[in-house]
DNA sequence: ATGACCGGTCGTACCGGA
């Protein structure tokens, strides 16, 4: 019986439209066969079509303006969805984040891929911080819906969260914000409890822990290691087994880089499966 | 290298990001 590898890679561009270049290379370099972007800042009709075509990919994207904005380019079929998220609990406030361009998904090689950029939150217990939970809760309920269709189920993307304290550079300094606090994790970690792996956790090892996939542009954060595990993939079981995560370090270096790195994580899927 | 941000916008300062 022989064996299907697939790479699927997430990566916040912070603004697709520059980083071209970069966004190029990379698909050159890795060459994954599904490709989740975020941060687009793109409406879909300003997505640069010589990324995609030119490599063998078909794409579909959202976009609204200047920000957000979510892209799925596959080189092994797509086929678009028009699923949104919805909570069945109104916004708290005037603020209402689902109605973003954060959430998009698609079929592909017959999986379910969403590319996701969950809220920032802003502040702790600000009405950005409850919309990000409610936000949250509206991925946790789409996800479980998904996990009870046939097609296996992977997401990936910004996540916004850190899961643990060993997910950032210094606990201490970051005590008290956004990422870190107990309503954020329990949200990331309701996504996880329905039967998700964390591709990165799974297979990191006591060695080498799952690596930071953001470094801040100020303070030379980057170069002092000061970063955090904010992205990440969402692996259904019934996809197939996990055999490879990296984080591509090198494209966080040199001149005009994301602030992101971008996340790859590899799955073997049976004959009978695929 | 001992110092340090960036993209996008009805813009040339400001917002939002994490």
């Amino acid at each position: 019986m022989s064996a299907q590898r697939l790479t699927v890679a997430t990566w916040n561009v912070n603004g697709l439209r520059a980083r071209v270049e970069r966004v190029g290379t990379w698909l050159d370099a890795f060459a994954p066969d599904v490709v989740l972007l975020q941060e687009t800042k793109c409406n879909p009709e300003q997505v640069p079509a010589e990324l995609f075509a030119p490599r063998g990919y078909t794409w579909c994207a959202q976009g609204a303006g200047g920000r957000n904005g979510v892209l799925i380019a596959s080189r092994v079929g797509l086929e678009p969805s028009d699923d949104r998220l919805v909570s069945a609990a109104a916004p708290a406030s005037e603020v209402d984040l689902l109605t973003e361009p954060r959430f998009i998904s698609a079929t592909c090689a017959g999986l379910r891929v969403a590319s996701i950029y969950a809220p920032h939150g802003r502040e702790v217990d600000s009405p950005y911080w409850h919309e990000k939970l409610r936000w949250y809760a509206a991925l946790r309920d789409w996800s479980a819906t998904r996990l009870t269709a046939a097609d296996p189920l992977i997401i990936g993307g910004d996540f916004n969260v850190a899961p643990t304290d060993d997910d950032v550079w210094d606990p201490a300094v970051l005590a008290g914000g956004t990422h870190v606090s107990e309503q954020e994790r329990a949200a990331f970690a309701a996504l996880t409890g329905l039967g998700l792996a964390d591709a990165a956790v799974a297979l990191a090892t006591p060695e080498e822990k799952a690596p930071y996939t953001w470094w801040d542009y100020r303070n030379g954060a980057f170069h002092r290691g000061w970063g955090m595990r904010i992205d990440q993939i969402l692996v259904d079981p019934r996809a197939g087994r996990l055999v490879a995560s990296s984080v591509d370090r090198e494209g966080r270096k040199g001149a005009s880089p994301s602030d992101h790195a971008a996340l790859q994580a590899t799955i073997e899927r049976s004959a009978a499966t695929a």
